[in-house]
DNA sequence: AACAATACGGAGACTGTCTCCGTTTAGCAA
DNA sequence: TTGCTAAACGGAGACAGTCTCCGTATTGTT
């Protein structure tokens, strides 16, 4: 890539970044174009999809994925304490820009989606979550990863488009949690 | 209101009904319109807001709602199977068509939201089949029965996304279920 | 310095939302 | 029936967002 290109290209997910953070994600991406110094075709081809340009701004987000997930695997406490845990930890990867709980729950079936690969190290990050649980014999029978991630995924979705705080989100994992442990 | 007024009231609803349910909630109005044989602005002048239409497009839904409690709780069995059963039918009220379970879910917590109403019949369909668990004695402490229509409309709402079917969804069902009985 | 190759960026096509306002119509009263 | 007025109509067009095309400008190489 020439030294001009990746300098635009550099800016316009720094923009990015910070706008789909503070309006969301339905942010108008011929405003990030001109925020960045950019025409509207230089963003475009770089990203020719919105969600390109979203899978670019989340590079950054799957380390800290991997990274909370080795935190919360040392977590003290019960089996309960330790998913409860996680599942708020989850809930807050996933809900750091408005509309992002849906995306990133309905990408991670989506094989068409170019946020996709990045979905799936947050599943994989839940799936060790899980065994780990499994192996200490904690889970009822027949619980799925991918389900797990739809269940908090849909906690997570529902809290993001009604606002609601961390206070009503927190009962509703409980009762998963509970669902899911002996 | 003037019967030419009626007339072209009645159309819009019926066209859009039938829209919604085949190209989900995000149809173009314009459309909707045209279809009718009526211009924009009459849309407009009827349904100041997307919300507006939807809500009359609603009228007969919420009838079918109070209907659909009735029979489940009617249900024979144990009262794991009454809850799985009506979380079925509450999961198949809410995706009539694409974005609803979303819009729905949300709505019940938005008093700016022209559905609202609509909305708390099926919350308080909800309770109704809630508070006859708890009187069996069967629900665990401090279950809110608006947290049951959140952590339903949730697991809807990505399966409406994800295009899940029936079979994906009842495993997750039942790990709510699980988690709020006893 | 010249010249490909690469990248830029803005004009504008296209789509959907929504409003304004001149025109039409329903319904009533004489 | 006719005439009148309030109500309703509907389409032109303003506005916003998405995305493309293509003439222009920049890069880096020979």
């Amino acid at each position: 890539m020439r030294a001009d290109a990746q300098r635009n290209y550099d800016r316009i997910v720094e923009v990015a970044r910070q706008v789909f953070r503070e309006r969301g994600y339905d942010a108008s991406l011929d405003d990030i174009a001109k925020l960045a110094g950019v025409g509207p075709g230089t963003l475009y081809r770089h990203f020719p999809k919105r969600e390109n340009l979203l899978d670019a701004v989340m590079q950054s987000w799957v380390d800290k994925v991997t990274e909370t997930t080795d935190k919360a695997l040392t977590h003290e406490g019960s089996d309960r304490d330790l998913l409860l845990n996680w599942f708020q930890e989850y809930v807050g990867l996933i809900s750091q820009h408005k509309g992002g709980p849906a995306k990133i729950t309905s990408a991670m079936g989506d094989p068409d989606s170019p946020i996709m690969t990045k979905c799936q190290v947050l599943a994989s990050a839940n799936g060790r979550v899980i065994e780990r649980l499994r192996e200490d014999g904690a889970l009822r029978d027949g619980v799925e990863t991918i389900q797990v991630c739809r269940l908090v995924g849909g906690i997570a979705t529902v809290a993001d488009q009604s606002d609601l705080d961390a206070s009503a989100v927190r009962p509703m994992l409980e009762v998963v949690a509970d669902g899911l442990l002996r």
